[in-house]
DNA sequence: AAGGTCAATGCAACCGTTTGCTTTAAGGAG
DNA sequence: CTCCTTAAAGCAAACGGTTGCATTGACCTT
């Protein structure tokens, strides 16, 4: 059905071997042969097989991305620099998701393992020992979690907790407060950690939901000067201040984390830490093909809008 | 290095067709064997290799999934919706992004057509013609788009904009107008077909840029109820009209497409026409596995929200 | 008791490429 | 002119499964 290599061989009256060493090892042929091989493929209109490449090399040439919810909005940007990076190396992506749930993550990992080259494990929900334990059977790159003998990419969001927190203290707020994320989180004990001496409320859910339950507690603090788990929070917390009669940010400053909204969308426009999703793709994909060594860590951006301002005096 | 079929017989005591058929053809074989077979497989931790039961079988258990651009929030949701589908049955999803480009979609389509058993093509940017052609070389699912002699996927944009006009002339909206979307525009066509007899302005940048430009031509037309291209077009609208100091819904209402915002970010929150992209993405995923016929038209429902209001007397 | 059926399993070819080894022939060294 | 080296190409064995066909018994039938 398909065109092989055995027809381009035919066609060209060289031996299959020939065709293949056109393709994978073209110093090994001579210039004008390999013309001939290569004039009659494209002309058959032949593709190789991958399946049969990967049956004798060993190697797909595919890579598996998991991610935790591909319709959560941080998500897409990585996907898609992952992927275009990837394909600018000959290599495909599968892309999974795990619906939040640690056994569809193991099950997944473990389905894939076989069938790639390397697994991009983004924001894991499995333990660090289980991670490792699975990364025996497939090289493995873990995006936003630093797991001991891994490579991994992080986005250093200390780095922008701190920011937001600096830009929070120029602009007067004294008194602060961290609306933290999930119990488990890594990225929000990260954060916590940056945000020393900081009052914590929360844990709460990483939604706007989560944002407007935790409205009462963060008006009852008094403070004037909030960083948020991310945007949604962010975005919940707002909706729930307003509901209390407390204005943003003329009476609290508010700031989110990974810029996952259209600056234009809201009202007012959010204050948030932008994350590096686009180097973070890249930088995963190039661990995996070599490309680079050792961990990553990439620094945030504090992006100025519209909800944070001078403390009220 | 890895647990082949051989070591499952020969840890069984069987033939390597025996195992084989324990998996893929289980009632061939003697259940005590069989049992015997799966639990050394077990644990042995044997996985089937994928390349090589593509090579006998030619079915690579893989799909591909081509979008525009991963990035645009319309797009993820259907992903997740395809991918969780697939996997359901067993299938794999490979993803890519055309960066709205129709050449790298035509090279992405030849590339990938030996390598899976079926394409799903959502909103293509290439010609139906062309699409075509390249339909010969593998099962193919357009979503988005009609295409004659293909099997396609439609979310049904005609019969939502209807519901959407509809609406509003129930506000009591006389004079209404349809913000198209892009020249070239399937979507966009379909909806102006829809809307028959309503004054048309643009076409206009599928962005919230598009939107704002047109706010001016939106106000001199004196129409107050407005049905735009998409969620995006609709929020630059508001955002151009507020600067013309019209007040949305109180003076025009607005409806936008997609359901692209979580409810609760924007001001005011957003009256739209949401699309069924999780139904979309499965009922793709059902055509290329046969387990559907034909093509699918999917319905499409209004979201009233806070954007419309009654006409202004 | 002989012949037939059928379930269960074994056998071996095949899928499309890669790759270590062998063969061929041409060119260079002595 | 013979021998050696080497570039180029051919040969054939993998890779890990699947599957049509052959073999083997056990169980029926009559």
């Amino acid at each position: 059905m398909a065109v092989t290599i055995r027809d381009v061989a035919r066609a060209t009256g060289v031996h299959v071997s020939t065709v293949s060493r056109s393709f994978s090892a073209p110093h090994l042929v001579n210039p004008a042969t390999r013309d001939r091989v290569l004039a009659a493929a494209d002309q058959l209109g032949y593709r190789p097989n991958r399946a049969a490449r990967a049956l004798t090399t060993g190697r797909t040439m595919n890579l598996g991305l998991i991610v935790a919810d591909i319709a959560n909005p941080f998500f897409p940007p990585l996907i898609k620099a992952a992927q275009s990076h990837a394909r600018s190396h000959d290599y495909h992506v599968f892309v999974a998701d795990t619906d939040e749930d640690p056994r569809a993550e193991e099950e997944l990992l473990r389905t894939l393992a076989k069938q790639v080259d390397g697994v991009i494990l983004c924001s894991p929900r499995l333990a660090n020992d289980q991670i490792v334990r699975l990364a025996e059977d497939v090289p493995f790159v873990v995006v936003n979690r630093q797991v001991e003998g891994l490579p991994w990419v992080l986005m250093d969001v200390a780095q922008g907790a701190a920011l937001a927190l600096e830009h929070l203290r120029g602009l007067g707020h004294r008194r602060l407060a961290y609306v933290r994320g999930p119990a488990g989180s890594w990225t929000s004990e990260e954060m916590r950690a940056a945000a020393e001496g900081v009052p914590v409320i929360g844990p709460n859910q990483p939604t706007e939901q989560g944002g407007i339950a935790a409205a009462r507690a963060v008006a009852d603090s008094g403070a004037t000067g909030v960083l948020c788990y991310n945007d949604l929070v962010a975005l919940g917390l707002i909706e729930g201040l307003a509901d209390l009669g407390v204005r943003v940010p003329a009476d609290v400053s508010v700031v989110g984390v990974d810029d996952i909204l259209p600056g234009r969308l809201n009202r007012p426009k959010l204050t948030t830490v932008a994350m590096p999703t686009d180097a973070a793709g890249r930088a995963a994909v190039d661990l995996l093909l070599g490309a680079e060594t050792g961990p990553v860590k990439l620094p945030t951006a504090l992006i100025v809008r519209e909800s944070t301002g001078e403390a009220p005096r």
